[in-house]
RNA sequence: CGGGGUGUGGCGCAGCUUGGUAGCGCGUCCGCUUUGGGAGCGGAAGGUCGAAGGUUCGAAUCCUUUCACCCCGACCA
């Protein structure tokens, strides 16, 4: 395990945040395929955690899973103008398969909207096909310039839900439905406040009518795009001929929607929780709830100590906790807690031969306040009706951990409504959420952005943000009908 | 892709200017003593110095090329 220490938060962001991937043992850079990672068991599990509370959502909402090839023939993307113009200077294609060169070139897979509406338009034939509700979850590639553990690799595994409907309303409500399934998986299971809004033409989809998004802040102020849903109008569906014949007997192409979550979260989750000791974790995204420190001098209380720890475990596990007894040896407890922090586990349990006298065991949460010793507080719960008090206090640990999120989000979060203001609010490296005015143009979006390095992340939608209110846009003093959220993102 | 930086045992680094065949801390393994907030002592293992060429009697060190990673941009989930 490495032990140079994990670079605070205040010093060097980027770093930390590197820090604690290789710390907390989440991941670490292919290095022999460029822009590429290995995801290592602790960070794949929190993928798993995430994964399965999704699959249940989408389930729930009528959604079937499928897999789609990996591949898909270049002409493809090419029949949706704007799509193989956002997509194609980041794909990796394929042109040699067993031995000879092919015909036609394949990508690997940047998204999938295009082969799977080649397979729409062989499903669908009339109205009663509709809607489809179609899940996949898959590694996607892109050849991004820059990459960043976890936020943007080359290759990343996320789930993309492709839907076709008979009318644009009922697209735009499935716009609208996953959305806020993203929006309360984050706030549920991530404890991770999120704006929703829709995104500017600029930042839209490449073959999107419109963008809708999910922005959360991170620690250092700057917004991580967490999740999109897109309505796609007819531009698949005409590109693709996916179309119907509706109960009055006329053709008809369908409308659809594309949806998407990543292993970005993963990194998300890091930078709206975790500290300078290591990695914070949710409860209910936590690979491990509950770690148990058995605590021994003499080989007779090891038996003991580790009897009675096997047996809470036990005890734990059925009572729907995921529970890890740390017996390894040669290993004091205190280095065993250090590790755990560092790993994120939510709470820690200490047992030794006090404790057996007792009927107790010592509890202690991954954020424990300090004493006037500046020792982390520990509690003392009893035996009997163990996995309830646990339960309650993993509870209010998640819910904690959304308070603090939100918190921090709303000390940083401002209105501002001079030009002024807004270039000191996004002065050297420095990000807040700023809903200020804009004027509606692409043009002002680019010269603000070239001005601060701050983007439009997105304009909020109602009950997201301040009430909607008219104004003046910050930059041009042209009219506008409400405010818009900006921040500097990754 | 432009600019900058870095690649030396699992991790963190020194050595490079002034070439002489690799060292430190942590970790790992074995033994004994330890174990309620990062253990101590003794012993041991582990490295084609990112890769390929070149210069040289001799290259971690000098030259060329290349690959990867990190940071700042531009591009994007």
């Amino acid at each position: 395990m490495a032990q140079a220490k994990i670079k605070p938060r205040a010093e060097d962001y980027a770093q930390w945040y590197q820090d604690i991937i290789q710390h907390a043992d989440l991941a670490e850079p292919a290095g022999v395929v460029k822009g590429c990672m290995v995801i290592k068991p602790h960070g794949y599990a929190i993928w798993e955690a995430m994964q399965a509370d999704l699959d249940r959502r989408f389930k729930a909402t009528g959604h079937k899973n499928a897999a789609f090839p990996l591949l898909i023939p270049m002409s493809f993307l090419e029949k949706e103008a704007e799509h193989v113009e956002g997509f194609a200077p980041e794909l990796a294609v394929v042109t040699h398969a067993g031995g000879k060169e092919l015909e036609e070139a394949y990508c690997i897979r940047p998204t999938s909207e295009t082969i799977i509406g080649h397979f729409f338009a062989k499903w669908i034939d009339s109205h009663r096909d509709l809607p489809l509700l179609i899940n996949q979850w898959a590694n996607v590639m892109r050849w991004e310039l820059r990459t960043r553990m976890f936020l943007r690799t080359s290759e990343f595994f996320w789930q993309e839900g492709h839907t076709a409907h008979a009318t644009h309303d009922e697209a735009k409500e499935e716009v609208a439905r996953m959305l806020d399934v993203y929006r309360d998986f984050a706030r549920e299971m991530m404890a991770m406040p999120v704006v929703r809004g829709i995104k500017s033409a600029h930042e839209r989809f490449a073959g999107a009518l419109e963008t809708l998004t999910i922005e959360a802040m991170m620690q250092d102020g700057k917004a991580l795009q967490s999740g999109t849903s897109h309505d796609l109008g007819q531009n698949f569906g005409k590109a693709f001929d996916v179309t119907f014949q509706n109960a009055e007997g006329e053709r008809e192409y369908v409308w659809q929607t594309s949806w998407g979550l990543s292993t970005r979260m993963i990194g998300a989750l890091i930078m709206t929780h975790s500290d300078d000791d290591g990695l914070v974790l949710p409860p209910r995204l936590a690979p491990i709830h509950v770690v148990i420190v058995p605590i021994y001098r003499k080989d007779e209380e090891r038996d003991a100590v580790l009897e009675a720890a096997d047996r809470i475990a036990a005890d734990l596990r059925d009572d729907g906790l995921r529970v890890e007894v740390d017996k390894r040896t040669g290993m004091k407890p205190g280095a065993k807690y250090y590790e755990w922090e560092r790993k994120g586990v939510p709470m820690r349990l200490e047992i030794g031969p006090r404790d057996l006298e007792q009927r107790a065991v010592m509890s202690k949460m991954r954020l424990a306040e300090l004493d006037e010793r500046g020792r982390p507080m520990k509690e003392t719960l009893p035996w009997d009706g163990l996995g309830v008090e646990i339960g309650k206090r993993l509870d209010r640990f998640q819910e904690e951990l959304y308070e603090r999120a939100l918190k921090m989000r709303e000390e940083n979060t401002h209105l501002v409504d001079t030009w002024d203001d807004f270039v000191a609010a996004f002065e050297g490296s420095k990000s807040s959420f700023v809903y200020a005015h804009w004027d509606g143009t692409t043009e002002t979006e680019l010269a603000i952005k070239e001005a601060t390095k701050a983007t439009i992340r997105c304009i909020p939608l109602e009950g997201e943000g301040p009430p909607p209110e008219p104004g003046k846009c910050i930059k041009t003093g042209e009219p506008s009908a409400q405010r818009v959220l900006f921040a500097k993102n990754y």
